[in-house]
DNA sequence: GCCTCCTTGTGAGCACTGCTCTTGTTAATG
DNA sequence: CATTAACAAGAGCAGTGCTCACAAGGAGGC
């Protein structure tokens, strides 16, 4: 199973990418990764116009003229299905927020920032059902496969980035509050400072944590209609909330939106 | 049909309160409370074991020894029985977290603000699937009905109050960033403010509108598999949360756990 | 008491779902 | 060319939400 699903990655990234090495693989394994495709394809139309339960996998089939058995030879179930969804919602996220955080130089530590910030919410408004297929309640009966985690962890790294270049630099304010942290909290923050964030106090990485779910808090709060007639403009709040947590964190103050 | 939900709010409150009130009830009606009452029982047993979209009328109809026709005569359709639903999760979460609230002086702000957070991870720890139907992705295609407002605002009224109550003790740090708010942000604030907490200023109002933002994050990257590999010790995660948000907000420090 | 209404419960039925299994077909390989 | 493995199709199962015509039984007016 999970060498099937490796194939069907690397194939599918072959054809995306390049489209080359025809030699390799032979006519069935170029309509193989072509049909995944389609049905993906149409899978995710399907999602983002109704969401994630309304998702048919004999709408699917019909629409691509095919029996809906036959849809079971690609991915083997609905689940399946929707974790390939999933899988593709986490790199399309982390994608705009690599290339957001491209958009300005390493240095600029606030407009970074902002810039991943705004990429999330952005993404999240123009793709409602994938994100709420992300960072909503998980489909019942429904365990993340393992194969989630490392484009799940895209985003998180980008964000992570800023953090330790702002560390690097010098610019990350202390924000030590002068009390310990909890013994397995130092823990877990000695862990992810290893891991994506070397040089960065523990106080500041579990900073970097709460804004990290701030953000998606935020993002999910709006989108889930949870802030209609609390904040009438969502977008200003949000603004200020990425300003306000980002010195919160200790990232270096805005000089004002550019 | 809201008159209809009206009556059977009405009348549901009596039964579970005072059960009284049997002259002006006739027979029917309080047979109709009582299966009204039955259903959303069974339905809630089955939303707490399996998830919401495992729920269905059927099942709940079988396992009460009636037709899943009948079942109609007191719920519109699905979504209707699970709109009973989120309006008792939002009332078992506003009433814990008053309950929490209440276990603390009025003038122990940290105390309470730490009492309140850790009410809403507790309930939702201990009921993952009605918090999820109420703050994870809402089900395709519902739409929140105007009578869950305000049951939802019950937990925001809670928050808000901690926040009033430190202002009006003059304990809540005055948080001002140096820069305004940008105007719809400020209305916002302002009208925040005089609904909920007169006497804050603007810029701790949105504060406090973050935290807010932050809580359900936290809570909903836990339950929903999110912190798994990054936070192994989710709960001190969280109290370091409650804590630094808190004076984040501007609330008097924590003197420690008590 | 009686005789309407109106509410309630029933069962059949429709259109749909995920999924399985058998049957035939086609493409790659020895 | 013959074998094998992948493939597509269709029937079918068990389940779903929901509708509708119909039968029982209280509630209220006469």
């Amino acid at each position: 199973m999970s060498r099937a699903l490796h194939s069907f990655v690397a194939s599918d990234l072959a054809t995306c990418q390049t489209g080359a090495v025809p030699a390799v693989r032979s006519a069935r394994e170029r309509a193989r990764a072509e049909l995944t495709r389609d049905i993906t394809d149409e899978a995710r139309r399907q999602l983002e116009a109704a969401g994630a339960s309304a998702l048919s996998l004999r709408a699917v089939a019909r629409e691509l003229g095919m029996a809906s058995s036959a849809l079971y030879r690609y991915f083997a179930s609905r689940d399946d299905l929707l974790t390939a969804l999933i899988v593709d919602a986490y790199d399309a996220l982390g994608e705009v927020a690599e290339a957001a955080d491209a958009t300005r130089v390493r240095g600029d530590i606030a407009g970074r920032w902002r810039a991943v910030c705004a990429a999330v919410r952005s993404w999240a408004l123009a793709h409602p059902h994938e994100y709420a297929l992300v960072y909503g309640s998980p489909v019942p009966g429904y365990r993340a496969p393992e194969r989630t985690i490392i484009p799940a962890s895209r985003i998180t790294v980008v964000l992570a980035a800023v953090v330790r270049d702002a560390a690097a630099a010098g610019v990350l304010a202390a924000g030590d509050v002068g009390w310990a942290l909890e013994e397995p909290l130092a823990a877990d923050a000695a862990r992810v400072a290893d891991t994506a964030m070397p040089g960065v106090p523990p106080h500041a990485v579990v900073r970097g944590l709460i804004a990290w779910t701030q953000l998606f808090g935020i993002v999910s709060f709006e989108l889930f209609g949870h802030l209609t007639g609390v904040v009438e403009a969502p977008e200003a709040f949000f603004n200020a909330s990425v300003a306000m947590v980002g010195t919160f964190v200790g990232l270096p103050g805005d000089p004002g939106p550019a």
